[in-house]
DNA sequence: ACGATAAGTTGATATAGATCAACATCTCAA
DNA sequence: TTGAGATGTTGATCTATATCAACTTATCGT
């Protein structure tokens, strides 16, 4: 008889397994290396829409990978105020920003149902000291998120936000061996909106102008991009 | 007779001597780990104001960490509008996003007459797998960057981000041994509101306001932080 | 399948901050 | 020391986008 993966706890730690072998953490490594790392790998467990992964606050131990899905890591500052910091495609890590102060600083929400790989970090980073190749690649992961919030410092109008935000969605699917031009915007207006410190009605009058003029095409959560040379003009990088 | 260092070379490369052993990139490394360090410091250079450090599409090749003065780091879009990505302090690195692109995005400029010194990144990472303490203390360094920026993306409003411009600095040179009330703010109004994405005139208004409201002192370059709660509050972390 | 609740859209208005313009002050080379 | 260009300030106006409000459409539990 075969085993059969659990729905809540799907225990296939393979990275060697996993499509996502050539983004994440596994980048470079040798077979007896990659065995090395899926050792440590503790869980990959499904979370639900809206389920969180742990809380700001808590103490740092493990970063994340996503396997499936999208994760959204919400931060809340003390008047209240939430700010989704960002959104994090299957072989993106999170928790990385939570090594210098020791403890989360935002809390990871399922955007839809989701997977997520657990790996603690001291272990990790031993296991780096003595595989250059994931050494490389941790440094190289954690480079490519200060250079993406870089790149966009510089999208100052509405606009340019929007299509920044939709650029950089549209090239990360690329390189997961998806369609740059159509994929699924799985989160809500609103926490786009939030995410890009702009009012939910102005990324709707935004999309609807982008619509009209043949620049997108948009049914529900469903997204093409029938002008990309619009939109990097519109950014301009 | 004694060995004086030249105004263009200072031969100082002992990190053991430096001030900013406890910030830069020894944190953690005992005597015998830090003169390996020492020993990949390829050069400690002073920049002169306005002297850049390398061309933004240059190949990378090395990192650098601020030993004195200060650097900011341009970026120039295909429109040709340059933007500010961040200001350099002593002890902090810059060049560290270029990991992933394998080339420079940005621009390192003196501010002031500053010195930098160079690090070769293959040597500095081949040391690093040998010396656990110092990969933690670069990963600890990358994600203290990653941590500002994600902080910095909740200030939405003017005064929010002035706000919080001012508390990143105090916090900085605090760290740094100096004043958290009291510095020098060495980079000009223009330069401080192309950073945050504001106009110039912004910054002078608002800085205007918060020396009415008797939150700030500020004598051409020299700020005196009188309300670090006002700032605080208007910041909400 | 139905109604309730949330999410998204559209329009009208208000406002923070950009832009334009004039002036003031600083910096530094001759 | 002067004066020319850069830097910074102040005021007047304009505009992009937030806010407020009403409505429409989707989602989901029963």
């Amino acid at each position: 008889m075969a085993l059969i993966p659990t729905a809540s706890s799907p225990k296939q730690l393979r990275c060697s397994q996993c499509s996502l072998v050539k983004l994440c953490l596994p980048v470079g490594l040798n077979d007896e290396d990659m065995m090395q790392l899926e050792s440590i790998i503790e869980t990959s467990k499904i979370y639900k829409q809206n389920e969180s992964v742990y809380r700001a606050g808590d103490p740092f131990h493990h970063v994340y990978a996503v396997k499936s899905g999208m994760f959204q890591t919400v931060a809340i500052d003390a008047n209240g105020d939430s700010q989704i910091v960002g959104f994090h495609l299957p072989g993106e890590l999170f928790g990385l920003d939570a090594i210098y102060p020791g403890h989360y600083t935002s809390t990871p929400v399922a955007v839809s149902s989701s997977i997520a790989c657990s790996i603690d970090f001291k272990e990790l980073s031993t296991l780096a000291t003595q595989m250059p190749s994931l050494q490389h690649q941790l440094l190289t992961l954690m480079s490519k998120e200060m250079h993406a919030s870089h790149v966009n410092m510089g999208d100052h109008s509405a606009d340019q936000k929007i299509a920044g935000f939709i650029l950089s969605l549209s090239a990360r699917y690329k390189q997961r061996g998806y369609s740059a031009n159509q994929f699924q915007l799985l989160m809500s207006r609103k926490d786009i909106a939030n995410h890009l410190g702009m009012a939910p009605e102005t990324v709707s009058r935004l999309l609807k102008r982008l619509i009209n003029e043949d620049v997108l095409d948009i049914n529900q959560s469903d997204i093409t991009i029938k002008n990309m040379k619009y939109l990097q003009d519109t950014v301009g990088h």
